[in-house]
RNA sequence: GGACAGUUGGGUGAGUUGGCUGAAACCACACCCCUGCUAAGGGUGCGUACUCUAACGGGUACCGAGGGUUCGAAUCCCUCACUGUCCGCCA
């Protein structure tokens, strides 16, 4: 949730801003009515509610005097009608705000390349040259059939489409690449936890996937809990309605987790093989930050990624993602797209972005900051996503008849030498 | 899942015959004084959010959440959530 007050005080350059992601204008021309519309709701109820306060005590005092009490009862009668009518119309007015309020994005950082769609995502640079082929790669889900590693049809027997099952060398690897990139964040400074994968609704609200996207999450029916779309929710909203001190950050913290995602509106992408699921693996780096830190923290967490897949001998670029292709809580993000030589191009395999205070208003994540409490900056990065992590292997490390190599710095997580 | 008990400020914890309690006391924390050495004693301050004021200082909301009774509710009633204990079940 944006900075109500900011908005009100600095309207135009909010709606700039804003307009750099394609938000509506008039959607922001309600919100500042509706907020004054608040402000003087408000009033009228606090100044009538202190008018009650100070007769019911004068109305106590006279009855235990014994005085007269008929002419002050009928005061205060006529009062708290008055009053429950202005409250319910400060509450109608705060809830429709709330609901406006939380359906707008973030802003964007003024470094953010303009731009409505991923074509206008800026190129930033690439690490490791793609190797060439003395045969024409093949793509995934060829490699998973030639090998065994994926059975399609029973990951969907047993749940439903764009579920898999993963076999012999493929699940070894999946758990391989798990136990991987949780000793590289470790090395990075990250502390693992490993948070429960079920959350409440408040927590969704809290970074930003609650009220708007709800289609894409899987609920639990007939409970407020929810499979988590990223392990991004849990991690972030450990501190949700707390108060960190200043010495406490950052917090940089990593998960493995299994994410689930409905992607109502993807039908018909990916349908073939296992880039698009609706369960994933993925390990997830946190930050929890001091806002003058969080664009260092920004570039470690980016650099971070980065290494892993330098680690792992895959090359890939890192693309600035421009106002249109943000996502709605992010200020600026930087994906990490691997090159996946089956399907000649790259492939998103990381996003790590800096939420700023938008995450922490909502979550009411804060800092005591001397004598105040300040929000905190909220940053998160995949390291990495793991699925796609192991497609970038087969395509990458795949051999002319189809066998697949393990890329070294793995071996120890196979328990192989060879 | 069943029974009982509870949910108050950073922590412990009073307050539950409705008004004088947004909230005692203690601890923690901050500053000051005393003292002079790793003991202690004394004083002051110390919840969050919004709002009015040039400022001093006011006002409103919040005692798990939501609703109700009442002139007035942390205190009474209802619903829900969570925590604890015992029982059941279980990796």
């Amino acid at each position: 949730m944006l900075d109500l007050k900011l908005i009100e005080r600095d309207f135009e350059s909010a709606k700039s801003k804003l307009a750099k992601k394609g938000v509506n204008e008039a959607l922001l021309n309600e919100l500042k009515e509706r907020f004054a519309a608040l402000k003087d709701a408000k009033r009228a109820f606090e100044e009538k509610r202190a008018q009650q306060k100070s007769l019911s005590k004068e109305f106590g005092a006279y009855k235990a005097q014994g005085k007269d009490i008929s002419e002050l009862k009928e005061q205060l009668d006529a009062l708290k009608s008055e009053i429950s009518t202005l409250e319910s119309s400060v509450q109608e007015i705060e809830s429709g705000l709330q609901e406006l309020a939380f359906a707008i994005p973030n802003f964007p950082d003024d470094s953010v390349p303009e731009g409505l769609s991923e074509d206008d995502n800026l190129e930033l640079k690439k690490v490791l040259e793609p190797k060439e082929f003395s045969f024409t790669p093949k793509e995934h889900w060829e490699l998973a059939e030639l090998n065994g590693w994926i059975d399609f049809e029973r990951g969907v027997k047993l749940a439903k489409s764009r579920f898999a099952l993963l076999k012999s060398d493929a699940a070894k690897l999946e758990r391989a690449l798990i136990n991987f990139f949780l000793d590289f964040n470790a090395k990075s400074g990250f502390a693992e936890v490993c948070p429960p994968v079920l959350n409440n609704s408040s927590m969704l609200l809290g970074t930003g996937q609650l009220p708007k996207f709800g289609d894409d999450l899987f609920k639990i029916e007939g409970e407020d809990l929810y499979l988590i779309p990223t392990a991004e929710v849990p991690l972030t909203n450990i501190y949700n309605n707390e108060i960190l001190q200043e010495s406490e950050l950052p917090q940089l913290l990593t998960a493995y987790t299994p994410c689930f995602r409905k992607e109502a509106g993807s039908a018909g992408r990916d349908t073939r093989g296992i880039i698009r699921q609706h369960q994933f693996d993925k390990v997830e780096m946190v930050a929890i930050a001091h806002p003058d830190r969080s664009d260092k923290i920004f570039e470690m967490m980016v650099q971070n990624a980065s290494d892993i897949l330098s680690a792992l001998g895959l090359p890939h670029r890192l693309v600035d993602l421009c106002g249109g292709d943000l996502g709605f809580s992010a200020a600026r993000t930087i994906d990490l797209e691997v090159w996946l030589p089956g399907q000649n191009k790259y492939r998103e395999i990381s996003s790590v972005s800096n939420m700023r205070d938008f995450q922490a208003r909502r979550a009411k994540i804060r800092f005591k900051d001397g004598k105040k409490n300040s929000l905190v900056h909220t940053l998160n990065g995949s390291a990495l996503a793991v699925g796609r992590t192991l497609i970038a292997i087969m395509e990458n490390y795949q051999n002319e008849d189809g066998t697949i190599d393990i890329p070294e710095v793995l071996k120890p997580y196979m328990n192989r030498n060879i």
